[in-house]
DNA sequence: TCTGGGGTCCTAGGACCC
DNA sequence: TCTGGGGTCCTAGGACCC
């Protein structure tokens, strides 16, 4: 058994936390650069705003003051996240999280000692006393029917935020009155085809004959399929698995054209790339770079490119891995273009100090390297940017458009909120 | 004028081995 | 007219998640 917490339009609620008068009023967070809306309120989705639309095709609701909008600030809701899975562990003797806002409780063997729904009440209840977040909670015998519950709990104000499918027929009732693309694992393209196929509600998925729609569709598809009949497919995984690849990408505040500046940006992205790689205590060896022009725009050329590289041996020290960059960023950079955006991939990563060296080359991790890098962290991780490489630029005119950005409420001691 | 960023998993097809 | 059978590994691209 299984429960999924969910925290209710997670960025917004975050905001609102600190900005209490915006509660009841349409409030949407926009993604890096303030581009597209991924978050919304309630209210700002009755009037109609939809998921990851471009902002400038909602400025108008803005500019007449009936829509509040915020930058991403991923320094206060990645505080707040952590605060909720706290509690979480608290209250649940094992923990997935599974995104910045939700988690899987393991609820194995937990259904005969206490009642399920009033568990889930008080759940939420903790939850909300304690950092002020708003959550749902689904409880169900598979991830994917708890995700599904989540949904009911969230779409169905009567359930007062808890959905208990482990009752009898609940489950039934919800696959009944649930639509197909609702359901976690049916993407768009996916959702597009079923219906064609006559398959429109979770329930037509979960009575389809499961072979056939596994050469039909795909395994994955095979698995949600008994998934929604009940049988468990997706484990629980406690611990989190190492990463495999680390991806750092960036759109641009407005389009570069010029070289060096697109040479700075990806200088910047290795070294953040790297330092998420040491953190993990990880070593790459293999990177890719990539360019791209904007793949929206009508009538202007476009250009997309992607250069990688193996390296000689594992490393996790910014020196090289900018060094690797910059090469690789000049072998596909073409003049004439107005490039929009650009990103780092680092992957083929292993555990550092636990790797296969090459015999005829100099090992690129050695001691000094180590101690280098671990200054270097120590500094920034005190005082952000404090030492940075020239190449990173100094103005960064690229840098992304953050216009509407709320203070570091929780994780600043300049910006702590004030009371009067 | 203006459209995010960071991930995972699966599959098909090519290249290669004996 | 007619050219085997059984594998592995790698990569790119698609689909999906938040």
């Amino acid at each position: 058994m299984y429960a999924l917490v969910d925290c209710n339009n997670f960025y917004v609620s975050c905001e609102r936390l600190f900005r209490p008068e915006l509660n009841g009023k349409a409030v949407v967070v926009l993604s890096n650069n303030d581009g597209c809306i991924i978050s919304r309120s309630a209210e700002a989705k009755a009037m109609g705003i939809k998921m990851a639309s471009p902002y400038f095709q909602v400025r108008e609701h803005v500019d007449r003051g009936d829509l509040h909008v915020f930058s991403s600030n991923y320094a206060l809701y990645g505080d707040l996240s952590a605060r909720v899975m706290e509690v979480l562990d608290l209250v649940s003797p094992q923990v997935e999280v599974y995104s910045i806002d939700e988690a899987f409780l393991n609820l194995q063997g937990m259904e005969r000692m206490i009642d399920l729904d009033r568990y889930g009440q008080e759940v939420k209840a903790q939850v909300f006393q304690w950092t002020g977040l708003p959550v749902c909670v689904g409880i169900a015998p598979t991830k994917t029917l708890a995700k599904l519950a989540n949904y009911a709990a969230k779409h169905f104000p009567q359930s007062l935020g808890v959905v208990n499918l482990s009752k009898p027929g609940w489950r039934e009732r919800l696959l009944q009155r649930t639509p197909v693309e609702e359901v976690w694992g049916v993407g768009r393209r996916s959702a597009v085809k079923l219906k064609i196929d006559g398959i429109h509600t979770a329930e037509d998925l979960a009575n389809s004959d499961a072979e056939t729609m596994r050469s039909r569709y795909s395994v994955v598809l095979e698995r949600t399929i008994l998934e929604l009949r009940g049988v468990s497919c997706i484990g629980f995984e406690g611990a989190p698995e190492a990463r495999q690849q680390i991806l750092c990408s960036r759109t641009f505040s407005s389009r570069i054209t010029r070289r060096q500046p697109l040479e700075e940006a990806v200088r910047e992205y290795a070294v953040r790339a790297a330092e998420k790689l040491r953190q993990d205590q990880q070593v790459a060896s293999h990177m890719a770079v990539s360019i791209r022009t904007n793949p929206n725009a009508q009538f202007e050329p476009r250009y997309r490119n992607t250069a990688s590289v193996k390296l000689p041996t594992p490393t996790s020290d910014s020196r090289i891995l900018i060094k690797q960059a910059v090469l690789l960023l000049r072998t596909i950079y073409k003049s004439g273009y107005r490039y929009m955006k650009a990103g780092v991939v680092l992957s083929e990563l292993q555990p550092a100090g636990n790797y296969q060296s090459d015999m005829f080359c100099e090992d690129l991790q050695s001691g000094k390297s180590v101690s280098l890098m671990q200054t270097l962290d120590a500094i920034n991780q005190r005082y952000p940017r404090g030492v940075t490489f020239a190449g990173q630029g100094v103005t960064q005119d690229w840098a992304m458009q953050r216009k509407f950005l709320s203070p570091r409420y929780t994780s600043n001691w300049q910006e702590l909120p004030k009371v009067r």
